[in-house]
DNA sequence: GCGTACAAAACTGTATACAATTTTCCTGGA
DNA sequence: TCCAGGAAAATTGTATACAGTTTTGTACGC
């Protein structure tokens, strides 16, 4: 694309962007297998751009765990990253950790916010309970409820840092997060329990039962995921 | 660099991370000071190297914090992301629940092993209650004891998960606690008796008193480091 | 038939050319 | 003196050429 017009009408700077979520889209909805080789020619082929920016949205991708270099003594290799039970076990548990400390600080918000808060996650629960019993599940829906229940608390309580830092963590959970329901799907009623009990630790400013609650809910998820990864196989496509 | 002779002995695949420590220890040591416009072409020429490696570097300590993106529409003008009070009281205090909770795990190991650790960190802080009255102080000396002194439990104590999340953290902070090893230098008495406290707590097996000395140590250098910042400016060069 | 050696292809690392955009600075006018 | 306009310099984004390394395929010897 020297001279040539843009074939896409992509604004200058955006094309790592692009690749980086088309890529992490194939990767998170399993459609790029894990243990696939990506190789950087193909992927600036199929998207018409050059390397240049498939090495940056590839490196980003790499940092954030999504791919990993397979063991080679010069060269990078870059491959999708296995998904394992070790691996979802520890990032459940550090989610359990960030996101803990965040529904702690969720406790000490001033009443009107805390109040607030509380609304808002008792509605978006509500939808997740519905969704959770529909006859023929939505995945996509679930997946999403789910992600927005966390993210509410973190995004209203957490300073900018652990912020940061959740948002460093927390999408490298999306792909198991999105197993998990699509594993589970008719047996997310746990969840919703657990989920309750959260609420009412921020509604009764308990800051030791709100992290506890956050921790036991992620713990749980960890362990009901970790038997469905053993019972499965630990990679392929689902 | 094309057909001559590679100027330094530096492997194949290995330069984007020498640009990285280079830059690193740059930023962290406050050589490059905060608000700093970083220019590719210009580490790219010092370390005689091309763009596209430095590229890397750059985006990786982006991705770590390092270095913001100033604001602009299309391109991405790279900065060294500012010290502020703010930054500085969340990141200690982000520390402050993870190094508390290795402590708190610090208290479970087994007798032997736990009075080993509790050996170790006595040598440590005596080497740095040393290093604190030394007549002119070294400052990279400091640094290095004190993060020693946290480091050496973490390891001995932390699951591999925690471990994981303090590796991702603390090198954040490296930048804040030179600047307060070398602002206070003179003045560290009072960090020596924490960490005595700290120590007491672990070889006493109190899992509550070994976590609350960590924060507490962690939260009194947080004061101590803002009530500094808000005196010497927001940022500039020390 | 199987294993090894050598050749060829594939792929990544690095450098560099070129394009697009932003910033800087100079000039002219009110 | 100060502000506006515009040209030039600086800087980043993208594409591509080239080099070195790893993998793959093939043919030969056992």
């Amino acid at each position: 694309m020297k001279s040539a017009a843009p074939a896409s009408p992509t604004a200058r700077g955006a094309t790592p962007m692009v690749v980086y979520h088309a890529l992490r889209a194939l990767i998170v909805r399993g459609q790029l297998a894990p243990g696939s080789r990506i190789v950087e020619t193909e992927v600036a082929a199929r998207l018409r751009v050059s390397r240049t920016p498939v090495r940056g949205a590839l490196q980003r991708l790499a940092h954030e765990g999504y791919i990993v270099d397979s063991v080679s003594l010069q060269q990078s290799r870059p491959t999708v990253a296995p998904l394992t039970r070790e691996d979802a076990l520890e990032l459940f548990s550090i989610v359990a950790e960030i996101e803990g400390l965040a529904a702690r600080c969720a406790t000490a918000l001033p009443p009107a916010k805390r109040e607030a808060l509380v609304r808002e996650l008792t509605t978006i629960n509500a939808r997740f309970e519905r969704a959770s019993r529909a006859k023929v599940p939505r995945h996509d829906l679930l997946y999403e409820l789910d992600e927005q229940f966390h993210r509410r608390y973190v995004e209203r309580a957490a300073g900018p840092r652990l912020r940061v830092l959740h948002d460093a963590v927390k999408p490298q959970a999306e792909r198991y997060e999105r197993l998990y329901v699509s594993l589970l799907s008719r047996g997310l009623a746990p969840s919703v329990q657990e989920h309750t009990a959260i609420i009412r630790a921020i509604a009764s400013a308990d800051p030791d039962a709100a992290q506890r609650a956050v921790q036991v809910n992620w713990r749980n998820a960890a362990a009901r995921l970790g038997q469905l990864i053993t019972n499965v196989g630990e990679r392929g496509q689902w």
